[in-house]
RNA sequence: GCCCGGAUGGUGAAAUUGGUAGACACAAGGGACUUAAAAUCCCUCGACUGGAAACGGUUGUGCCGGUUCGACUCCGGCUCCGGGCACCA
């Protein structure tokens, strides 16, 4: 054995073992429990970032601690290969997609390998592979033939100038980024999958899965967003010219009587009607396109709205109520018109305010008055008034009551609706899934017939930022019709990435399968059992995810009802983000790594300086590793520096996992440290070559050595449950390390300490081993020759160890310690009491005042109250 | 704007079910070893305060209020920060 911890050596020769042993290759073995623990496959950006070391180092932690629990694990690895960033990439440097994808793949698959990761890598795939996305081609043609994807039009962004589509990310302050052109939003014809068909049971089935995260499962509620309401239809006031009536949904039919106008999107039929002959309108109308369409947006955008001189007729009043058009209703929401009651509704009420609209109050607190005029809107429920028949009711029964009316009326229905919308997949852009679809003069929208999947991506075409190159390659769109083979178009709009990782876990089941998109091993390893991935992941993926393995199952492809039984959301990786403006308001962000932080003499961030030239940058706050702020921190040094081990052992003592991380390198210092101590203490214990270990004695230890043995029996059972239970990595490493601190203090020589010793160093490799696996690799082979770590249990805690004769209590006067005192362990209450009472400190605290009450918490402490 | 989280020493954090706030580390300061440095080891380390010292006291978990014998933890109201908002992945 060396004397010194040298990580590399170590490191090369573990990893160099588990490769030709095959040590994770994972197989299917009937009757053994499988454990599928997986983390979401990385976008091939180019390197590695801190958050994929964290991602990825949770998971191979909970695959080693299960496999040494006996479980047959599977811990595979893929790639998110279709996506943005390769075009991007194509323009900037004029490599294909395909090549930069590629090349990037190759050099991340290497830096994971160095991290240790005890992968499976005979099942990975990228999902740019025609043998993978060939089954997104084919399940998508059995949701067309059952109705589930369907094609309609959406909304895009358009560059005039690039006359292309772009990304919401490529869209800032309303205008391209590479042109700086004013967008405007445009309807084109997209394919749609129906998620909202399975809105119910996807709200319903969060239920079933007890070991998700709450946060997780409540924000997957509000996206479906379940809401009770009612259709109302506003019949049209024909004699003010409306051409047709009005129908809105709300939740609020109580506040229906207070409805004092009808608000319709620029893009509404009965907006297009009236803008002719009306130059104003169609110019209010033109700027709308100009408009948000994003959601955050559209929410904080200034509220601007325009009379069209149209009037609706109240449902159940038969007032005339007018009819503007407004910049915050969508067509694509609804019906794209809603009623607007001011009195009851902040943004109602703000837009009621700017343009002088009437504000008609008709809720009122239960147990007061409204001050009239408002000053804002009521929101909360409460009851009618000034509602004719329907005035005096709580909300519930003033909406069955007006709900009633008007279904008697025939101008309503109370109607369940969902905030999910349909899931758009058609995007404009090259590097993706073709949609299998042809376009044929006679036949219509003809599907590739199954046998002719894939359809194929050619790898060479380089985009040049004006649009989908797949448009101007005849060789791709060319074909003929399938049905009648006349000469036809192939669609070129490709599938949406999150259609490849919606359903990649299955796929990892099934290596090698060609004929059919899964086969029966699905059942043996599927669900997942341990799912690991970023929180920004919280609703979209997991959401489309759980959708598309619900299809599957109904094609009866797999037979689980949920893909994913646990979820561990990790938080974020945050660096600071650094810039200056240059004189023509160019931002130019500089990596952290390149700056000199200022600190007062408390030792408080004050400023940062630019190295280079020793001054001062802007902070932009903090924010996600990205590319595109320049603030990555790439682990390549560190474990060059370090090694793979101190950079896991940093990465999970920095944080609990789900916590935000803010990052900062300093500590990488002690968790090395900490290594070469353990290395040390192994050195020092094997080195004099003393006399072998004796069967350990366990009933003939001294009270220190006995001590001892119960702290470590009792970090085995700590690190074991923040490990299994509570995932909190931190505390695990921590107990170990003030096991570690107690061990070094025994300065003992005698034989039992020498097995007390032995013992120890051993449970250490062992508890550690998931974390750091490479030097526990190493120094189970000095500790146990002969033996592999690989091969080990996880250790089990001596029961006996575990008895204590006495505890210690605290002792609180007033809920304030004053104290500790030694009882035994199965003393009783009033022995208790009286020990608190008479102990020194509590004397001086209770001395001439009357004790009123003491609370006995057991094992814990005592307070006395007086 | 809406939905979901978070905030504890100079720093990362711990306190698992309402029961000792700051475990375990980092940084810093002091010391030992060394020709020196590195490495290593030892000590101090929330703030204020009494004491020569031993050892105490008060206060303290973003802010304001509440419940409780007892609150970082529960409740009400805020502030700031992070994630998501449907074409970044």
């Amino acid at each position: 054995m060396q004397e010194k911890y040298h990580p590399q050596q170590i490191e090369q020769d573990a990893q160099q073992y588990w490769q030709t042993s095959a040590a994770f290759k994972a197989v299917e073995i009937a009757g053994k429990p499988k454990y599928y623990c997986l983390s979401m496959f990385p976008y091939p950006s180019g390197k590695l970032h801190m958050g994929h070391v964290r991602n990825y180092t949770i998971g191979d932690v909970l695959s080693r601690y299960r496999r040494m629990q006996g479980y047959n694990v599977l811990q595979p690895m893929g790639w998110d290969a279709f996506g943005l960033p390769a075009e991007n990439a194509a323009i900037q440097n004029n490599v294909p997609p395909a090549q930069w994808t590629y090349d990037n793949i190759a050099y991340m698959r290497k830096q994971l390998q160095s991290l240790g990761l005890a992968i499976d890598w005979s099942r990975e795939f990228a999902t740019c592979s025609p043998d993978y996305y060939r089954w997104n081609q084919w399940l998508f043609l059995r949701m067309l033939e059952k109705g589930l994807a369907y094609r309609t039009t959406g909304t895009v962004n358009w560059d005039p100038v690039d006359q292309t589509v772009l990304a919401n990310e490529q869209v800032i302050d309303g205008c391209g980024w590479r042109t700086g052109a004013l967008v405007e939003k445009r309807e084109i014809p997209m394919y749609y999958m129906k998620i909202t068909a399975y809105a119910d049971e996807l709200l319903e089935t969060l239920a079933t899965l007890p070991g998700w995260p709450e946060r997780v499962k409540t924000m997957q509620v509000n996206w479906i967003g379940k809401s009770f309401g009612v259709d109302v239809v506003f019949p049209a006031d024909t004699r003010s010219g409306m051409p047709q009536a009005l129908k809105v949904f709300t939740t609020r039919a109580d506040t229906l009587l207070g409805a004092t106008y009808v608000a319709v999107a620029a893009e509404h039929p009965v907006a297009l009607y009236a803008a002719r002959g009306n130059p104003e309108l169609a110019e209010f109308i033109e700027a709308c396109k100009h408009g948000a369409t994003m959601e955050a947006e559209l929410a904080t955008q200034e509220k601007k709205g325009m009379n069209t001189g149209l009037f609706v007729l109240h449902p159940l009043t038969e007032a005339r109520l007018p009819v503007w058009i407004a910049n915050y209703v969508l067509m694509g929401y609804g019906e794209g018109a809603v009623m607007a009651v001011p009195a009851h509704d902040e943004r109602d009420f703000e837009f009621a305010t700017k343009y002088s609209l009437r504000i008609k109050p008709v809720i009122k607190p239960g147990d007061s008055t409204l001050e009239v005029p408002l000053a804002q809107a009521y929101i909360e429920h409460g009851i009618t008034f000034d509602s004719g028949e329907f005035s005096g009711l709580e909300f519930q029964a003033a909406v069955d009551a007006i709900a009633a009316a008007l279904e008697q009326n025939g101008l309503g229905e109370r109607r369940v609706r969902y905030r999910l919308r349909d899931w758009g997949i058609s995007r404009q852009r090259y590097w993706g899934c073709p949609i299998p679809l042809i376009y044929c003069g006679a036949c219509g929208v003809v599907p590739v017939p199954d046998d002719q999947l894939p359809v194929m991506l050619p790898e060479d075409l380089l985009p040049d930022g004006s649009g989908n190159p797949l448009i101007k390659t005849p060789s791709f769109y060319e074909c003929s019709c399938p049905q009648c083979g006349k000469p036809a178009r192939r669609e070129t709009d490709t599938m949406d990435t999150f259609v490849d990782s919606s359903w990649y876990y299955i796929r990892y089941a099934c290596t090698g399968q060609d004929e059919a998109m899964t086969d029966a091993r699905v059942n043996y390893w599927l669900p997942v059992d341990q799912y690991i991935g970023g929180i920004e992941h919280a609703i979209l993926h997991l959401l489309y995810s759980r959708f598309w393995s619900k299809v599957m199952r109904d094609l009866g492809l797999v037979r689980f009802d949920e893909p994913f039984a646990n979820l561990l959301t990790q938080g974020m990786v945050l660096n600071e983000i650094a810039f200056r403006k240059t004189e023509t308001g160019r931002i130019i962000y500089f990596n952290p790594a390149d700056l000199d932080i200022q600190t007062d003499e408390q030792g408080r961030r004050i400023g940062a300086l630019l190295r280079a030239d020793g001054q001062p940058v802007e902070s932009g706050g903090l924010g996600t590793m990205s590319k595109s702020r320049n603030n990555g921190v790439d682990p390549q040094r560190l474990v060059d520096q370090y090694g793979a081990d101190t950079a896991r052992l940093f990465m999970m003592f920095a944080s609990p996992p789900e916590q935000t991380l803010e990052w900062a390198d300093t500590g990488m210092d002690g968790a090395f440290r900490f290594l070469k101590r353990l290395w040390k203490y192994v050195y020092d214990h094997i080195h004099p070559q003393l006399a072998a270990v004796d069967p350990v004695l366990r009933n003939d230890l001294g009270a220190e050595l006995k001590s001892l043995r119960f702290q470590l029996h009792q970090t085995i059972v700590k690190v074991g449950d923040d490990l299994g239970r509570r995932h909190t990595f931190n505390t695990a490493i921590a107990a170990v390390m003030e096991f570690m601190n107690a061990l070094g203090k025994l300065h003992d020589p005698s034989p039992a300490a020498r097995n007390l010793i032995h013992e120890s160093l051993e449970k250490i490799v062992l508890l550690l081993s998931p974390i750091v696996p490479h030097i526990c690799h190493a120094l189970w082979k000095e500790l146990r020759p002969g033996t592999e770590l690989l091969d080990q249990s996880w250790p089990q805690a001596d029961r006996t160890a575990l008895v204590q004769d006495e505890i210690e209590l605290v002792v609180q006067v007033n809920g304030k310690l004053r104290g500790q005192i030694l009882v035994a362990i199965d003393a009783q209450r009033e022995e208790i009491e009286r020990l608190a009472l008479e102990s020194d400190p509590v004397q001086k605290f209770v001395a001439g005042k009357t004790v009123k009450k003491m609370v006995l918490v057991p094992g814990r402490l005592v307070n006395i109250v007086v």
